[in-house]
DNA sequence: TTTGAAAACGTAAATATGACACTTACTTTT
DNA sequence: AAAAGTAAGTGTCATATTTACGTTTTCAAA
């Protein structure tokens, strides 16, 4: 009975639902994340995760974007959805499950773009402020997330410039995951991928000999996205 | 001001909460997935994933854990989230995001149990009817998650009974990836993880000679989730 | 007793991995 | 101009793993 079916409607609870984003970034060195404070949102001033409101007429990864947009000015960011987050009383104000994305943006490139609406800085991964409400476990999970894909697919691109060198790509794979690895080794796995394209050009200005800058094969990455890959000597994940 | 800060908050659009179970289950032979048919949910009929709303003051995993409970009985099932689903057209009636799951059942465990208020039954995984909503995505993407966490995790034991054979061992693996696996390798392989022990009863009433049967080792199987096991020769994921 | 089929056990060659040291290239210092 | 210093690049060897494959064993059915 058609009464009965929308009644059943109505009587379940409605909740808001936020996005939440974490954006890490890489400098070529360190692993970051960007918070920012907002402001107007809590009495203390805390760090956050960048996020705001599901609108009308959108679906949840176009106001993920939409939110990435406000802050970082870029568009095209890759972004991954993580999951919901839906305990009762993670917001005090009102009932909100939120779902949570994480980003992947090379740091240089964000720079120019910043949104000073927005009290935002980068913090390293390992080094980060008290965070509101439940995003400490947002990003506990989008760190082992990050982990997890980029040891079997090459979304680690995702936080590099354009053109890259070998250190800053063992760098950034050994930030992503908190180990040491041999660079002979390391060199022989990722070109041994066929992913990289080797340029002319050498990097200056940051060790005496300078080291050969490369650039992602994009073809090839977009065609070996999913191919087994795997980066990493036992991964822990 | 404070007053501006809720207000911010009663502007917002609030959505229903939908929780969607993917459960798979493993017969010995096929990976198998189990649907219901809501009758008073929509006019035709469709089959679909087993679903629920949020209730007040519960968390979505246990919800999940209820809706699952509901329909099999089984507690302590392995449940995973999957991700929200949220477009805003998904369910015709009224905004809705689901956050979906998977649990993974051992089949025969499930019959003694069934809730016969549901009209359920299980499907061949590649053989499977028209779905409601966006439940064919769901189950795509689950299916996805499902070979990625079983190509690296030993989560593939929660589909099997708690004692099995290699040659079923070998079937659940290669019904989840859809490849045919050397079964001298495979073995070996499995074996090497020492996830098994052997047992001295052998298999009645399958083949003429009868396989080994084995069990998990449980403390182990607790101790290595986490270790990086890699069962699927170069897996598609 | 024979048959047939699944299960168990095993081998060889190719490939990948882990651990490791020395040479080169280039800027800075003397 | 030559020497020094440092990061980058390159290579080797032993071991482990993977891939492809064949034969023997066990047991119920014929």
């Amino acid at each position: 009975m058609k009464i009965n079916f929308l009644e059943q409607y109505r009587q379940q609870i409605k909740c808001l639902v936020a996005l939440d984003s974490i954006i890490f970034g890489f400098d070529g060195t360190d692993l970051k994340l960007l918070l920012v404070k907002r402001g107007i949102e809590t009495e203390h001033d805390t760090w956050s995760l960048m996020g705001g409101w599901l609108a009308p007429n959108e679906t949840l990864e176009m106001a993920a974007h939409r939110i990435v947009f406000e802050l970082i000015g870029l568009e095209n960011v890759y972004l991954e959805q993580l999951g919901a987050f839906g305990d009762p009383t993670r917001d005090p104000v009102e009932r909100t499950v939120s779902v949570a994305y994480f980003a992947l943006i090379n740091v240089p490139n964000y720079d120019d773009k910043i949104d000073h609406v927005f009290d935002a800085a980068w913090f390293p991964i390992n080094d980060l402020p008290e965070l509101l409400f439940d995003h400490k476990e947002m990003v506990a999970q989008a760190k082992e997330k990050l982990k997890y894909k980029a040891a079997f697919h090459p979304i680690g691109f995702e936080l590099l410039p354009e053109k890259f060198t070998l250190p800053q790509l063992q760098n950034l794979y050994e930030a992503i995951f908190g180990v040491t690895i041999d660079k002979r080794n390391f060199s022989r796995k990722m070109l041994s991928t066929n992913l990289l394209i080797k340029l002319k050009e050498k990097q200056k200005g940051f060790s005496k000999k300078g080291a050969f800058l490369y650039k992602l094969d994009a073809e090839r990455y977009k065609q070996d996205f999913n191919a087994f890959l795997n980066f990493i000597p036992n991964p822990d994940i």
